[in-house]
DNA sequence: AATATAACGGAACTTTTGTTCCGCAAATAT
DNA sequence: ATATTTGCGGAACAAAAGTTCCGTTATATT
């Protein structure tokens, strides 16, 4: 009955959410989008709505993909200090996109947007809900295993690891080199052990 | 000879700086500032340069300010662990200005900005430098006394109670209460004790 | 093959942004 | 008191941002 999209839906918007990580949602005009995906003006506006509609659910799509992986990752860990290990070097990881120092998508939308969009501060309050939740079992089973000291309550240390994993993102951003992000995760994850 | 200025620049400096802290770069427009200062466009322009002049300004007046006032704050410190602990105690009170989550200056600043503007990245790195040079020293000299365990070299320490810093300042963003911070610094401070 | 429906290309338009410019006003130094 | 210089108010403007609208094109269904 009608024509099909001429590109994927997800695919864009995914292109789009690596656009607004890297530039910001301010930073990015609605030009650049287009130019960057391909994608002609009114396909943008018919398919994903205005601009910010389009960064909300490129911040939802973040949510659904980037966090809940990590929740998963965390509930079938079985070794949970080596777990929390590789999530630092995930982290260190992915911060950089060869030169670029782009840090966390959750991170860079938070500090940019919500003081001033409510919205943004709810799914950014949910996400950090949710990821506190999920360290803090994963650690109450280490604890329980005894992989983990037991000399501060799980709850604490996730809030603890998180603050860690948050501020590896801001060094990013602070033309800090790989063995400022090797100091801060031995220690980080000392403190645990 | 002429006629003075009817405002104190460096006052005005000072409130373009809290209201760049308040809405980001990208997020305050030419008009905001003037509304917000009260001062004409001409004056504007004629006292500072354009948009990104008067953003650079502030970024340097906050390092001459408040990243000065940690240093000497460090270095004039008799006893390490309570000035650190004060430090942080400072930090979770700045982060927020009655409910307004405004996190640090300089954070904001990095995260929007430093992948982007060269002189800002610039700016960024010395700050992060010369705070971690003003913590290591502070950190070995705790050592010394024996206030502080040796446990890691006084620059790893320096890098972690920065990243940890760091880290309240988006968690300030990220929707969490006071008790969340209580749990972040008291850890963190154990480590170093 | 015809038809209905949705996608696409791009013109067009309103607002906002960021800046410059000009004429008048005020204060200082002589 | 006057000349000189700088500050100030605001008009004006070019460019970009953000969005809408419309005519055309493509395709899935009948």
């Amino acid at each position: 009955m009608a024509r099909t999209k001429q590109f994927d839906e997800e695919v864009m918007l995914n292109n789009a959410m690596l656009f607004f990580w890297h530039k910001g949602y301010n930073g990015t005009s609605p030009q650049e989008i287009l130019d960057e995906l391909k994608l002609s003006r009114s396909s943008l506006y018919d398919t994903y709505g205005d601009k910010r509609s389009l960064f909300i659910s490129a911040l939802k799509r973040y949510r659904s993909s980037v966090t809940v992986e990590i929740i998963e990752f965390l509930a079938s860990a079985e070794n949970i200090p080596e777990a929390l290990k590789t999530l630092f070097q995930r982290t260190k990881a992915q911060c950089f996109v060869g030169e670029e120092k782009r840090g966390c998508f959750m991170v860079n939308s938070k500090v940019e947007l919500a003081p001033h969009d409510e919205e943004v501060a709810a799914i950014v309050k949910e996400n950090r809900e949710a990821l506190e939740n999920a360290f803090t079992a994963a650690i109450k089973r280490g604890q329980e295993k005894g992989q983990l000291s037991k000399d501060n309550p799980p709850r604490s240390l996730a809030r603890f690891i998180m603050n860690n994993l948050w501020g590896l993102s801001v060094h990013s951003k602070s033309g800090a080199d790989k063995k400022v992000f090797d100091d801060i995760i031995r220690i980080t994850l000392s403190v645990i052990k």
